[in-house]
This record gives C-alpha cells, sequence and structure tokens, in this order.
DNA sequence: GTCTATATCATGATAGAC
DNA sequence: GTCTATCATGATATAGAC
C-alpha cells in the first residue's frame, strides 16, 4: 500500500469492482458502489477508464491475459514432451481447468473472488459481456479441442464439444460458489469440505471431469432426421 | 387467446417477465419492457403482484411447483417399483434432471425459455432470488440425496453432495444455452447437434452426468489436516 | 489527476380519476 | 381493474474549478 500513488486509484478501481461484480452482478452494482468501496472519487472511473463496459471489460482482461497465456503455455509444454504421441484426457483437463482453479490460490492474480466472478460470469446474461469473453477465449479452447480430439480419436468430435461444454458448467458452477448451493446442498460439512479448501475441490472436480469426459457414449433412442 | 380476459393480464406479464428475465436478467430487465412487451398498463405489475421482487417469484413458482412435484412423484413411484431395493444410479439421475429437461418440450409448462431461465438464475447473484430458490428445492434436493447415498454405498457422502453439486452445474449450464457457449465452442454445428435439439441433449448429458457420478474417488495429495 | 456540482435520464412505486 | 400523471430516487456520465 505505498509506492505508485499514481496508479494506486486504478487498481483500487478494478479491485473494489472485481469484488462487487462478483457479489452483485454487472447490472446489480453502480458505479456510486464501485468508487465508494474503492475510496475514490466517483468520477475516477469515467476518467480512467471511459465507462462502466469498459471498465468491466478491464476487470476481465487484467486477469484472463495472464490466464490464457499460461494455459497455452502448459498445453505446449505437455506437448513438446509427448513429441507427437496424444495426450492422456487428464492431463489436458487438468491444464485447462486445473490451472484456472490453482490461480485462485494466489491473491496477486485475484484470488477466490476472481475465480467466482469467471464462473458466474460464464452463465451472466448481458451480452456484450459474453462477446468479448468468447473472444478472449477463442483461441485458447481452439487449441484444448484439437488436443482432445486427438486423445479421444474413438469419440465422436461433437461428443468431445458437448462434453467440454459440460466440463465448462460443472466448473463454473463449482466455482461460483454461490450461498445458493450450499443452501441447496445443505449437508453438514467438514472443515475439510468446504467450497474454499480448493485443494480439496480440485481432485473432486478433475475425477467427476474425466468420468464425464470418458463416459459411455451415449445412444439416441432414434435416428431420427430433421423435423 | 380469448376466455378469461380477466387473469389474462396476470399471465401475460408472467409470460413477458419469463422471457425478459430470461433474456437480460433480473436486474438488466425494467418494469417498462415488461409491461411493454406484454403490451399491458406500467401500473398493472404492481397491482397484481406487488413489487418486481414479488413478481419473480411468481414466475419462478408458476412453474418450480409442478417440476418439483413431479420429480417426487417419479422417485415416489421407482422407489415403489424397486420395493427397497436400492435404485440403480442412472434412474436418479434421469428423473430429477430428465424430468427438468423434458419439462421444456412442453410450452404450456414454459419450454426452452422456463428452462433457460432457470439455468441462468442458478448462478444469478441476487440473493433473495437465490434464497427462495434454495427454499424451493430444499425438499425435493434432500429427497434425492438420500436416493443416491442408497444407490451408491461405496462412495462417501461428502463425495455424493460434491458430484450433485458438478451434475447441476453441468446441467445449468448447458440449458442456460447462452450464446457464449456457441461462440466459444463454436463448431460447425450440424442441425440435430444444435442446443434446441433437447431430444439429442438429454442422452449426451446423462451419459456425461452418470460418468461423473460414477467415476473413480479422487486422490486427495496430502491428508492434511485443517489449518 | 482529482474534486464538486450537475446534467440527463431511467428506475420502481403510487395516488387518484375513471 | 385499468389508466394517467407523477414522485422520489438512483443511475451513468460530464463540465469545469482546482
Amino acid at each position: 500500500m505505498v509506492e505508485a500513488r499514481n496508479n494506486d486509484t486504478r487498481e483500487r478501481i478494478l479491485d473494489a469492482a472485481e469484488r462487487l461484480f462478483m457479489a452483485h452482478g454487472y447490472e446489480g452494482t453502480s458505479m456510486r458502489q464501485i468508487t465508494g468501496e474503492a475510496g475514490v472519487n466517483l468520477a475516477a472511473v469515467n476518467y480512467h477508464f471511459g465507462s462502466k463496459e469498459t471498465l468491466i471489460q478491464e476487470v476481465f482482461r487484467r486477469r484472463l491475459d495472464w490466464l490464457n497465456e499460461e494455459r497455452l503455455r502448459v498445453l505446449d509444454e505437455l506437448e513438446r514432451e509427448a513429441a507427437g504421441q496424444p495426450l492422456k484426457p487428464s492431463q489436458i483437463v487438468d491444464a485447462f481447468f486445473g490451472t484456472m482453479l490453482r490461480m485462485a490460490e494466489d491473491e496477486s492474480r485475484g484470488g477466490m473472488t476472481f475465480l467466482r466472478l469467471l464462473g458466474r460470469t460464464l452463465a451472466e446474461p448481458s451480452e456484450f459481456i459474453r462477446g468479448f469473453l468468447a473472444h478472449e477465449y477463442k483461441t485458447v479452447v481452439d487449441r484444448y479441442k484439437e488436443a482432445l480430439f486427438k486423445a479421444l480419436p474413438d469419440v465422436p468430435k461433437a461428443e468431445i464439444v458437448w462434453r467440454f461444454h459440460f466440463m465448462l458448467g460443472a466448473t463454473s458452477y463449482a466455482i461460483a460458489g454461490t450461498d445458493a448451493l450450499r443452501l441447496v446442498t445443505d449437508w453438514q460439512i467438514e472443515p475439510e469440505d468446504s467450497v474454499d479448501r480448493l485443494d480439496r475441490l480440485l481432485p473432486r472436480l478433475m475425477s467427476f471431469l474425466i468420468g464425464g469426459l470418458r463416459a459411455q457414449l451415449p445412444q439416441f433412442p432414434d435416428a431420427a432426421v430433421d423435423r
């Protein structure tokens, strides 16, 4: 809490916005709340970011740039080591989802706050948010899809894409960590089973995802053609 | 579109609210949008429902009452037929998630619109919404948890609860059917692989969920005790 | 760069005529 | 039950002094 008194304001705004968007959503958070929590003037947001839309984009960009580069780096590394052989599905799943979850252990990269924001936002209705997220993600998702195609040559590609989709959903939901889920599930949790214990969540989630990814292929009730 | 000219207004409001909340979220939808689309007067919402909060609760209650009763009915039926024997996990999963997805084939029960709204709302940040959803769901989730405990006696209960949680996430995400996902996944979809073809989605999702539910148990890296 | 003050507009809700 | 008119509030954004 020293040093560059300058971009301090900028960072304080981003931190407050990250936390509040996580807690109340984009539409549910006002600029007054953000500047109030950041302890800066109301006008500072527009000065530094231009608009509320640009602000949330910056909130994501600040974290996602690193995450997606890291995901590509890890995949490159795995493929280099494999020297042309297909990877194990569990390696790919861990490189994509594990890297994301482990990021939450690093407070300087947003910690659980950003992870939860990300989980919630993937289901967010605002079109422009989903739009730029899709753009941020496109390259990395394409690379991972290709890796999965190679790793699972017997599974139809459409099936793999759907299962990627299901894995994203299970993970987003798990990391969104809404209180609703604690209520819905509402079990007597032991401390080591808490949502916040990422070291316990990660192996659990990985088992589930890999089980789903490698599940028996579906039996369609009828080879019906288009209606 | 005739008959009771009276509660017609009420239904029109509920229909419009359902669609708009699905498309833009709770905070992102205004009463003016709702009454505009419903073709009724702005004051009608407050007259019929009292407030925006009560309105969205009614939007959900109208559909969830039936769904959750149906889920209990189907589970009762399965347990009656099993006569004390544990059910197959796939039967339980289908009774819970399959019943939900098949509801979307019935336009008079909200169709895809309500299904998507439901998927998105489970990750919604607004506390009061998650609060009453949790309340609506509590009984049915408890019953299904018990059924899963019996069906999978070798799997620790905490593990089953987590996997239920993951299944909910994968399903919510799949039915939320955001355009973002089409972009993220962005494959050349064949018509029969479209999000809207529930008859194709259901078997796919079931395979994935059951694969995840029955996956190998996780290996925790270290039997660490509390910090 | 940061502040105050304010412009402009949209929101949820209600009072009261019909 | 339905309408018009309006209130009170809070929203995003900006102009202009310091």
